[in-house]
DNA sequence: AATGAATGAGCCTTCATTCAT
DNA sequence: CATGAATGAAGGCTCATTCAT
């Protein structure tokens, strides 16, 4: 559905790999504006021809990119809050905040680029990762005793968003600080601090607790 | 260096204004892709040779218009927050969400277009409305009596960042949300939670507020 | 309708020129496959880039090219014919008959070339000939004295397309037999033999003279 | 050189066949720009590289498959006339025509692509078609009691070019036509009335069988 | 022999920028 | 100063052909 042909060779497998690498390093390095396809296969040490064998065209190599770019923040993810279910409310959003934060140490450039070429490229792939994460955060909001929000996956969606945005942020300004314990417990301070107020009735009801 | 020459220098007032309304015009209505310098001139009515002579290139002019944005964004909000400094807590963050909710509303599109095109001019432009916010909002931190931070100036930054990526995000998938008062009112239960908790002791201390 | 912009300086004129002109030099000298944008901007003097300020893609540039071509055939045909309606029939197809092959003589290989783009270039410029000669053709054996044909237009087309055939094979095989007489005179022969026979009343009833 | 190896050769000859028949479908269905090696090769269902074990490159392809074409043509002719010598000078014409036309019947999609490839293979192969007509059509005209030619061959030659032009302009322009028995009645005319012309004299002569 | 991955020259086209008028 | 014609590097992509497996 996507690629021009299945690769049924280990040679072929290894152009595609050498290609998706070069387009992260390109785009890690240089920014969306270098990863021109002659760039691409230039790097990949592989000809452009190669390129246009195994990708309909530059949109597509991106798009796959894209896509093993937010498995690989997914499975990170996932891999960091087993368990966390069993955990107490501030905890577990300190584990989740934790792995998310570890998820965007992965490849923090190609993260950024991916997003600046959002709307040339569908998108859909990359805003996938904020999509699953709203949707297990909603989920997960739902099933958590002694949390009651009037709608779980509009505040899913709102966290993920706060969240992302400030991690985002922090990786293009001041990289350096995603290695800083201090970021993910700022971060599960704002989810909790949203959580206690929105539970509590949230602004509309002025907040007194009742 | 000036009164002489008046009529000549509103000429290129008039054509400078030209020119950066067209980018603006173009960025937010066609992307960032169809703004090519020919495509400005002509919209702008102007030669090629006219746009040259008043930018030495295209990130200038992008640079320019960037510098334009962010500070009509920051009158916006200025005026709206005139004297939210007397306000209770709550209304006052209220009234500002709305502020920087109604700011963005100013132009979606070019806002937009800008972030994307944000590593071409440095950056620093469009960065300065989220710096001008931080600081502004750490100064109102400090001020605001019953509000007992460690570090205001890293909780106005975190909170800024967590608005704004609330915001854009909301603007590029559902942009209709923009108008949508419950936006502004989930944004002031993300600060104030988070205010609330941080305040309370944070995380460090998590648990005995609850 | 067609180009990019109508050129309004008297150096644009001569680059359109330039570029057509290495276009039918190219086409007539090398084959269409030697026609690239390139070649043709190199050939024109000039740069890739002018090119496609004056013709958005290279087939408006052939079909221009097409246009012109046609249109000098058109006109020498039109010259070399004034005044023979008052001529008998005879001496009319003569005359008309050596325009024809006259006005083939003017870039024979250029003719070739387009002729075999036809499809690839819209066509109708290049058909355009021998629909203008069909019509004429026609009207002329409609209005003539002595020819009463059961369908003018038909045999018309028809004639204008044997006549075609031989006069645009003959160029491409035996391109020096354009300037022998003869070949008029055939052709000459070939028309009023069909005239004679389709006018006596043609093959399906006989042929009689009936 | 045969006999042992026949199975392998068996297998070479289908790998030949399946190759002219694909390169024909696709001429005749796509046009001669989707012709590709690749897509011939695909169509075959063979690989690339047993294409080129069969053919030194893509040219020796096509002049093949011209030679093919041109002679599946010829039998069709050949087959059509047979006992045409006897018939009196109408009937044979008639005859003629008729097994002209219904020859570009067998694939006008696949003749036109080929005159349109011409130049790229000399063109001897698809020419050989009318030469050989004219041939022919000289010889019969040399035997035929009741035809005096001052030149047969080149009445031959001149009557071949004006049949074939008026059939190839017909496939191009009108193909349904192709299947109108006027249209072979309109080619007799042609004939027939140029050969009335020519035998009575010609244009030298001309307007005493008036 | 057959396969198909790999090659790379070359095509068409865009667009930021220069400079003669 | 304004104009807009001209420039040409660079980009995306195709396809005939080669060659290791």
């Amino acid at each position: 559905m996507e690629g021009r042909r299945r690769p049924i060779q280990a040679r072929s497998q290894a152009t595609v790999e050498a290609l998706l690498e070069a387009t992260a390093q390109i785009l890690a390095r240089e920014g969306p504006a270098a990863a021109s396809t002659n760039a691409i296969a230039a790097r990949a040490g592989v000809s452009i021809g190669s390129l246009y064998q195994y990708f309909p065209d530059r949109d597509a190599l991106i798009a796959e990119l894209s896509r093993r770019h937010v498995a690989a923040m997914q499975a990170a993810v996932t891999a960091a809050i087993s368990g966390v279910e069993d955990q107490p409310l501030e905890v577990a959003i300190r584990q989740l905040m934790g792995a998310l934060v570890a998820a965007h140490r992965i490849d923090p450039r190609l993260d950024q680029a991916l997003h600046r070429l959002l709307p040339l490229v569908g998108g859909a792939e990359i805003d996938a990762f904020e999509d699953v994460a709203a949707t297990h955060a909603a989920a997960a909001l739902r099933r958590h005793p002694g949390v009651a929000l009037a709608d779980p996956e509009r505040s899913a969606v709102l966290l993920v968003q706060a969240v992302g945005g400030v991690i985002r942020t922090t990786l293009r300004r001041a990289p350096e600080r995603v290695h800083d314990v201090a970021l993910e417990l700022e971060l599960a301070d704002l989810v909790l601090g949203f959580l206690a107020r929105a539970e509590g009735g949230g602004w509309a009801r002025g907040g007194e607790g009742e």
